[in-house]
DNA sequence: TATGAAAAGTTTGTAGA
DNA sequence: TCTACAAACTTTTCATA
């Protein structure tokens, strides 16, 4: 199925994406349709892959996941074995949240996010157990002054 | 309302984190628990902050926000007004999703999702119009490992 | 092709055993 | 707790533009 985003489906794709909990009824009012009409829109958007899913956003600090680290990381091994190695490992470990390929001079980014300084340590040797590194240099975030799954539409 | 999370909320969160589109009866029956049971954990686990919200994650790609750009920026404006405006920028510049203060060498680092190249430079000048930075330098994203809203829980 | 109204089917939230 | 009910919500059907 391919759709063109017209103005009403951008805004109902804005409106969920900050909150996925309103009703149909609610949602077609802001944006001007009956319930039906809207709830049609909506799945049209899923099937199209628009929506690719639901789900539900956990506290971090509550969970006792305070700490966020990013890993700056170069290799040394630029084939595809290596990468296909760092791919699965960074899918396998759940401590880490996002991984990138990066142009300049780093070559990959690595978002993590664990209880502590402690846990950060044991996440690490677990990593480098895992991929060989030439370099990997941690920084550790003070104060997160904004992380949002909203993009801008 | 304080709360511990017991080995079922955890299942729970860790569920809903993946997908929050089941009904509790389905939640209810893959952690053992009656349809109200389940019903009275999540709501107790929305009400103590755990579960922040409920969103529908967007397919960037689909929205042509093809690209992810993370800025390393050094200031030397350390004072408690610079760091104001900056996150008031940062909260008013939609295509930045991310944004954190560092340990390290470089002082903040900040993630960013545009169409492409030319959408990153206007961001760029908007930005450096409303911020002054001693150095800001943008690394591209060539390729996306890994990107996840899920907590290790 | 997209809409709205209404009816049928589910799920959710509440109250009573 | 569990069961049962009422309210709310989702999804289908159908008629219309």
């Amino acid at each position: 199925m391919n759709m063109q985003l017209d103005p009403i489906d951008r805004r109902i794709l804005r409106l969920l994406q900050r909150d996925a909990s309103v009703s149909h009824d609610d949602l077609g009012a802001q944006v001007g349709l009956s319930r039906n009409a809207c709830w049609r829109r909506v799945r049209a958007l899923e099937q199209a892959g628009f929506i690719k899913k639901r789900v539900v956003l956990i506290d971090p600090d509550q969970v006792g996941l305070g700490l966020t680290v990013f890993l700056m990381i170069r290799t040394d091994r630029h084939g595809p074995d290596w990468l296909d190695q760092f791919a699965k490992a960074t899918r396998d470990i759940p401590e880490i949240l996002g991984a990138y390929r990066m142009t300049g001079d780093l070559d990959y980014l690595v978002r993590v996010r664990v209880a502590d300084v402690a846990a950060y340590d044991t996440l690490y040797q677990k990593l480098i157990r895992r991929v060989e590194m030439a370099d990997c240099s941690a920084s550790f975030v003070m104060e997160e002054l904004k992380e949002t799954t909203e993009l801008p539409l």
